[in-house]
DNA sequence: GTAGCCCTTGGAGTGCGCTCCAACGCAACC
DNA sequence: GGTTGCGTTGGAGCGCACTCCAAGGGCTAC
């Protein structure tokens, strides 16, 4: 069990960020101390880590709380959270897909300044 | 040349968003005909679409037109051009590796729900 | 000449994802 | 018991990249 700050420190997330999530319901109720002070679990630490992994792919607020969602309804929404993580493997793949393309004709552009052929 | 609708319809911006570009000096004066409208020619929709790349690996506005002042200031900018775009190419580069780390990840997990190792 | 349409402008508004703030609470240490 | 330090809350503010709006101008068709 940690608290905020380090719950931030070792997931990269600013501690104003942490409380934020779990205001729009992105992190389920975390325990609290005697003080009223959060304290995080390795199963909070590790769903953090996988928010932050669709986060860092793109994916949208709003889609990660309907993730979230699914999960605390329980096992029978299965099916639907994989479907979600399908949809958003595709577009993850496509991204990568343009980055490379346009990766492309900026090396172009890039060979033309080292020839000198760009004015 | 091409009135601002069409050179919306080609470069898949918005009109309004062509207007912005202008305002803040990532497109050059665009000439007008008789009645003020604007008309593209063939160079600036090279320009837009050279943008378009720029802006959707990632690059932000400001350093865009960082970039375009350097255009703008003549050849004598070309090493200072040529480092940025080099700099950017690094970044997209990284993107892509990073993409690609999170979608094994997401392959992983997706794996799990097939498998019905996911509760 | 008037209706319809596309364009112009400056400036205000929007949505996203945080980020910051003031006011306060509690616990520990001197 | 005062100070320090870390945390709490609700709500305001911010930076980005557009996006929309009202008011108006000019061309074309009828």
């Amino acid at each position: 069990m940690v608290g905020i700050r380090d719950a931030a420190a070792r997931t990269g997330l600013s501690a104003d960020t942490l409380r934020y999530y779990e205001r729009i319901g992105l992190i389920e109720d975390v325990t609290r101390d005697g003080a009223g002070h959060r304290q995080y679990g390795d199963q909070d630490l590790r769903w953090l880590e996988f928010l932050l992994k669709l986060r860092r792919t793109g994916m949208h607020i709003h889609q990660m709380t309907a993730y979230a969602r699914l999960v605390r309804q329980g096992p029978h929404t299965q099916a639907a959270r994989q479907a979600m993580l399908e949809a958003h493997r595709d577009e993850v793949v496509a991204r990568i897909a343009e980055l490379t393309e346009h990766l492309s004709a900026l090396d172009y552009k890039i060979a033309l300044y080292r020839d000198g052929g760009m004015t």
